[in-house]
DNA sequence: AAACAACTTTGTAATGGTTACAATGTTGGA
DNA sequence: TCCAACATTGTAACCATTACAAAGTTGTTT
């Protein structure tokens, strides 16, 4: 993903950019590693010095604000961002804490801009706990 | 629900009695208003004046420990508990902040116990999030 | 019934992630 | 170039959660 791509991407988001903007959000657009503040932040302050835990924390939530990225929140400890805005679904290893992409139930995505008992979905999430392939494999090499 | 039946959900559940432990429980088992730590510790603290964050804190995890009851984690800003420990689906409104029961998609719900892309399912979680029929219904009446 | 050990609760203090705010820096249009 | 609107920064405040040590409770053994 080129930072032109990322322009592109902001601007069909009504965000305005400046710098730090377009860094997060290609940071966002280039991992997908579902990342908390505190990772982006670590991540880009060595490039970008002056950067401020502040910055990333208001413009997050401008671009969840504006539909260009997703908050997770999956485990009550750590809020999570992804570039990916479509509708997908997570897993989350309670093992290692690595959050992986998962393929939505097509009967529950059929159901963002219905009624369901009367409310109006706008969102939709779904995700799954549990232990992880990488894990399994693991705990099975340290028994034998 | 009875004290005396909450007392046998708790022992259902491995977890040793205490006042502390069987008005929470109860609190949980007889409210289905997804209440936070501070919702629950102010219902109680009236009739159980000495009763202690900390300790609604500690008993919570513990009840979620030995699964008798969720922890639901929605919205970042807030952590509710339910006592409801089977298999549903919530739904929050983003106007009033209510959470309401609904039930989960079938194929879903089929995948508990499973394994999605080499990754073993030990906890399944969907959620809405939109407009709720009562915030709906103020809305209307407000424009007329 | 007393003594004791294990467990539970309590209140205060510490922690740490997030937000408020005021000062500084940046941008784009007149 | 100037100016107004907007964005970023760093510090300080906030507040939900946790750590911890003291006090209270329970159940068992003698």
């Amino acid at each position: 993903m080129k930072v032109k791509d990322t322009l592109t991407y902001l601007k069909a988001h009504d965000i305005k950019p400046s710098a730090q903007r377009l860094a997060i959000m290609n940071y966002l657009l280039t991992h997908s590693n579902h990342p908390t503040v505190e990772v982006i932040y670590q991540a880009l302050s060595t490039k970008m010095p002056t950067l401020s835990r502040t910055t990333v924390y208001n413009t997050l939530k401008l671009f969840v604000g504006h539909g260009a990225s997703l908050s997770l929140t999956i485990d009550d400890q750590q809020q999570s961002f992804d570039g990916d805005t479509s509708l997908h679904a997570h897993f989350l290893c309670t093992r290692c804490g690595k959050i992986y992409d998962l393929p939505m139930d097509d009967s529950f995505k059929n159901q963002l801009g219905k009624t369901v008992e009367g409310h109006i979905v706008t969102e939709l999430h779904q995700y799954y706990k549990g232990v992880c392939a990488t894990c399994i494999k693991n705990e099975i090499k340290s028994l034998k």
